[in-house]
RNA sequence: GGCGGCGUAGCCAAGUGGUAAGGUCGCGGUCUGCAAAACCGCUAUUCGCGGGUUCGAUUCCCGCCCCCGCCUCCA
């Protein structure tokens, strides 16, 4: 089955063709304005993206993607005025933190990361609004802003399905463009004005700064060529700044701008959109702040289809947490099982390929996340019977780096068990997150109290050896009583 | 008003023209001194509502309702 997706452009599924037979593609992917902290409602777009790129990889495909980090526009203007420092200094904070962010949640960085305000970009942008003028697409109106003339350009309107003539104003924006020809004329480049203070650069129509639509197609042409595989974001984006920048791009190419166009739907809160405008949202630092790792935070975001919107709830992090652990469980299980060789070939299961399968169908990670917790039970079924050999074990293990490989969930820290009797440590199982095969000793103190409490178990004292078993919960190892004795690990985070 | 999306167990959620994956939570059991983990069992005669097509619809068609988003700040 080829891979399919759903194109925003058609509104239908479509079989995944890239232009480069060669498996190159190239994905544009609309990235932060770095007015402030990025909330984690704009995270569930771009793990939707990451899922996207790691998913194409493991299937072969090499991808360049490009992300685009907005550092001039109202908001940040407006926000480094307040703040009374530099539009520079104001912006390189957020792009910092955001930088942290997206390492927090394991999102691959793009290739590139261009920013608005970087000269080149900006003589492009010039370039491109200059063509635009001259062929009849632009017009500066007498408040010597540039405006895209919509009506000269006729597929306007097309990937969000909109008639223009039905357009209404939500009152939402200051109606201070009475300059425009049609209402639906955006901004390709903004005159300068006292607000912007010293923000602003030279053009032939005097000193301004680039509208908001027309970095992305100057940033996305310049990385990427004319014309592009895959561009995402957030469903918001479809109108009016992806419709525009069809018209931007197509305009001065004349080319087919982008051949798929994949939309995240939103993050709610209290089944409201999360935004920053009305106040409901969570910044990746509130989560961990409340004990959430990056990666529980990762999974509860990725865990619903990305065209579906997703609620956030503090249930939905538990849930995260819990089933991360099961994932962690079976790891370190099958770890264990890995390294006895018990020389007898007992497998009853193999891995299957409906994981991937799943993900090729336009990303169903529920169907896929399914299928691995399917086999987690069945694999789980089979050690519990001693049925699963070392062989099998570690071809589960080899199954599971694919899968990793697009969810990028493994725990960052080994987890390291020691089975302890009451003549100390006996036998050691280390198992690393790798596939090497760590030896780590345990602490001192674990190790003392582990000892206690296996003498405190010999003399049956189950008080002390709960009180123990207490003490070493919060050092952060947890002491299992198996039938070989008593069993230490650390708990596995990240 | 226009456009788009959603509605499946307490919660999250997959799915198919033939009788409901998975996760989480809860309950019961195996194991255990007790736990934990794992496993087993139970938990939707039913998929927003009303019609229609069909031998049969949650799945297709029509109508309606709810909620959410976009309609020039937004992931």
């Amino acid at each position: 089955m080829p891979l399919r997706f759903f194109n925003t452009y058609s509104r239908q599924l479509e079989d995944f063709e890239p232009r480069d037979t060669g498996r190159k593609i190239a994905i544009y992917t609309c990235g932060p304005t770095v007015y402030s902290r990025a909330h984690i409602g704009n995270f569930r777009a771009y793990i939707f993206e990451d899922l996207l790129q790691r998913h194409l990889e493991l299937r072969g495909y090499k991808v360049r993607r490009v992300m685009n980090i907005t550092d001039v526009d109202d908001k940040t203007i407006r926000g480094a005025r307040e703040a009374g420092i530099p539009l520079t200094e104001s912006t390189a904070q957020f792009k910092e933190a955001f930088f942290e962010d997206i390492e927090t949640l394991r999102i691959k960085r793009a290739d590139e990361f261009p920013a608005a305000t970087d000269q080149r970009y900006i003589d492009k942008m010039i370039e491109m609004i200059a063509t635009l003028i001259s062929r009849g697409l632009a017009y500066q109106a007498e408040d010597k802003s540039v405006y895209f003339r919509i009506n000269k350009f006729p597929n306007y309107g097309k990937l969000a399905h909109f008639d223009l003539t039905q357009l209404q104003s939500t009152g939402r924006v200051k109606h201070d463009e009475y300059d425009k020809e049609h209402i639906g004329d955006f901004a390709l480049w903004k005159a300068w004005d006292e607000e912007d203070g010293d923000v602003g650069w030279e053009s032939p129509w005097g000193r301004g700064r680039p509208g908001w639509h027309i970095e992305c197609s100057a940033m996305a042409t310049a990385l990427l060529g004319d014309q592009i595989d895959i561009h995402c974001g957030g469903i918001d984006n479809i109108f009016p700044h992806h419709e525009a920048e069809i018209a931007q791009t197509e305009g001065v190419t004349g080319k087919k701008f982008v051949r798929y166009w994949l939309h995240c739907a939103h993050l709610l809160v209290d089944g409201q959109k999360m935004s920053k405008s009305l106040g409901n949202f969570y910044t990746l630092p509130n989560l961990l702040e409340k004990g959430y790792t990056g990666r529980e935070i990762r999974y509860a975001l990725m865990r619903v289809h990305y065209r579906a919107p997703l609620n956030f709830t503090w249930e939905g992090m538990n849930e995260a947490r819990e089933s991360l652990a099961r994932i962690d469980e079976w790891l370190t299980r099958l770890r264990e099982t890995a390294a006895k060789r018990t020389g007898k070939e007992k497998n009853k299961t193999q891995p299957g390929q409906q994981f991937e399968q799943a993900l090729d169908d336009d990303l169903n990670i529920s169907a896929a996340l399914g299928f691995l917790f399917e086999s987690i039970r069945e694999t789980n079924r089979a050690m519990d019977e001693n049925e699963l050999d070392a062989a099998t074990a570690t071809e589960w293990l080899n199954w599971w780096e694919r899968v990793n490989s697009v969810l990028a969930l493994e725990p960052v820290q080994e987890s390291v068990s020691v089975i302890i009797s009451t003549s100390g440590v006996e036998g050691k199982a280390a198992v690393g997150s790798g596939r090497v095969i760590i030896e780590e000793a345990i602490p001192p103190d674990v190790a003392r109290l582990a000892e206690a409490r296996a003498q405190a178990r010999l003399a049956k004292d189950w008080r002390k050896s709960d009180e123990l078993r207490d003490e070493l919960s919060a050092r952060g190892w947890e002491a299992r009583d198996t039938k070989d004795g008593q069993k230490v690990t650390r708990r596995a985070g990240g």
